[in-house]
DNA sequence: AATGAATGAGGTTTCATTCAT
DNA sequence: GATGAATGAAACCTCATTCAT
């Protein structure tokens, strides 16, 4: 925690993951979030402006990154579908490496009034929008049926993977040894996807995208 | 509001509901409510325990309205897929007649620490439960593809709708008129169900579905 | 306690004692009164004015009762030193027989800000100058040292009792049945009076007292 | 108040002092004290926990600070007499040098019925129980009478200190200028003491207590 | 007389943020 | 830049009392 090497701002920012994924962001006190960072109490307050905003920080700087990352596989030469399975596969490798990370941006950023503002909102959008154009290349290239609004259809997407992830996350009735979170990937990109069948396919398009990254 | 048939603690219950759709749950005072709800400010607390109850207490009288329903449809002689079809009318029937009630369900409900409790999981899992057995006949029957574990689908079936609705609730820069809600749940059923294609058919189990209320 | 016989303001003020004694007075809720007394929440309010009103009552009314037991004691013949015996007597017996008014009486009443009014001062204060008069009586017979103002040992013996009761009620290292109540009665005796020795004269005296109840 | 030499810990206490003592625990606001002490209303809570914990600080420090002092006479080569004399003068000499807190310590602090914790009984009686010390000693050197427990000599000692501070704190009808405190001192001396009378040795006795302070 | 639902005033405490060092 | 003590607004809930039946 205590690194030198990270700048205070990446520093207080884990911190919050940490805190926010384990209390919840309205159940914390930016007390909390100073003592996890090991830093000053008034510190929190040189880097951001507000406790908000350290949580709408958080969700912009991963975000971003996200749709970085996405813009990168839609550009690639991929099939459609490849290209939604390396993005399935991101959210989901995510989640592995950070799940406190995703718990919060999952159950706490769209927990915030403040999070509605326009510029989020676009922000939001452009991760499904650009789910929404690889849906629309599928279907122009007759990979996946015609009559479904693309912009629908990253609804669809996005809601499977978030319900799932929630599910792991916080469902105590549910039994994470008999469904590791690879096998949910693979069985929502089924119902999903039609033309997602093949093993070695897929295999090969995670390889593809992770030497891409 | 201030209606002598109605009971006062449904008085109160609708109150709430438009208060939390309005201002959200954590952005509201108990004051508001009492004074939408027309009652004295003490008189929530003669009916709830507290503010989370009541919020609670509109999770647990709507979902298990939504239970019941659900079971009616399971025990029906439909098909599987017109099984779904009928849950999938009534969830946005019920969005229609009562979008400030779906509103509080989708987005304030889950925000609650005090949701995640073992009572509240299981009745909120028995939902899925229902979801995946009608997928699951739908497997037995050769319908649904057989290599997607139901309780997946049910999430990703979820998913689709608590996503979309969403959407329909808080996106601003989504263009109600363009997609009104009954074409996006069509669009939805599509996506999800292989077999569902024809209007006619759906139109007729809707009709059925009506009918057996 | 649903005693059809006694009347209902006697059925409140005893369970008042019971819940009071329990609780502490402000502890306590009305509702808890009307609870163990078996009677309508509002019936309170037809025999008492307030739930300070309750208190003060249970004070009057016991108070009054020591009062006139006391003037009956100094109108014996007695001598000074058997009716200071035959008070101490009556009050360790009070004791035994409804600690739980005793407790009310000396640790709720004192503590209630209303008490303190001119009329309640007045009736606490003929027990001092009862007290007093006695002490006074035995100090003009030889009996008791003249150096003393007769008022200053009243509060001397009122707080010997007081203090020793309240030992009895409250102190969890106190060892009750090491120290009977009687035997620091008899030790009180000792201690403040002198002249108080022998145990014949005693058993004599308690028993005059008794006879004259 | 404002002093700024005065630790705030300290301002508070004694501001809290003065407002208990004025309108008794239960009457007086949290507010009071923090407007009483010229501080923030959140400074209370920074050095406390809440406003049981005031006074019960109160409490524990000035009994602590009577234990010490108690201890310290205890170990004097003072007779048991002399030894008591001590005790009372400082508790009377304190009741003139700050008869609000002492009220406090009287009627406040034994209202509260979070003070009836082991702890605090613990503190509690070790005053008793040095008093019951002395007592024994003078039992030992045949100064008082041996038929009398010390722990109960001790109750009567200090509710006769504790009833006579009531009357003058709280009696509207006692006449402080006929009764002095310290005449009523040497009164309560005198009626508990049979050894105690001439009054060179008492000036004695304090006159070196005070020295040793 | 008896009931219990309805009332609203009032107080403690929390906590994000600022300020003086 | 770093610190942490100081700040005060804000909100839930309790509870004695009243009222309508």
């Amino acid at each position: 925690m205590a690194d030198k090497e990270t700048p205070k701002r990446a520093i207080i920012l884990n911190a919050a993951i940490k805190v926010f994924a384990e209390k919840g962001y309205h159940s914390c006190r930016t007390l909390d979030i100073s003592k996890a960072a090991e830093v000053a109490y008034a510190s929190l307050y040189q880097y951001f402006k507000s406790k908000d905003d350290i949580l709408l920080s958080i969700f912009r700087d991963n975000w971003n990154f996200l749709l970085r990352r996405m813009e990168k596989i839609k550009q690639s030469d991929d099939s459609p579908i490849d290209k939604l399975m390396g993005i399935f596969d991101f959210i989901f490798r995510s989640y592995t490496q950070n799940p406190d990370m995703m718990k919060v941006i999952i159950m706490d950023v769209p927990r915030l009034d403040q999070f509605y503002s326009p510029e989020n909102w676009k922000l939001y959008n452009r991760f499904f929008m650009g789910l929404a154009d690889i849906f629309q290349e599928g279907q122009e290239k007759g990979i996946f049926r015609k009559d479904i609004s693309p912009i629908i259809a990253s609804y669809v997407i996005y809601g499977a993977v978030d319900t799932t992830i929630r599910q792991y996350v916080y469902n105590p009735e549910f039994n994470h040894d008999n469904f590791p979170i690879e096998a949910a990937r693979n069985e929502i990109m089924r119902l999903l996807i039609p033309g997602y069948l093949s093993k070695e396919r897929t295999a090969k398009a995670v390889k593809r995208t992770r030497k891409g990254a």
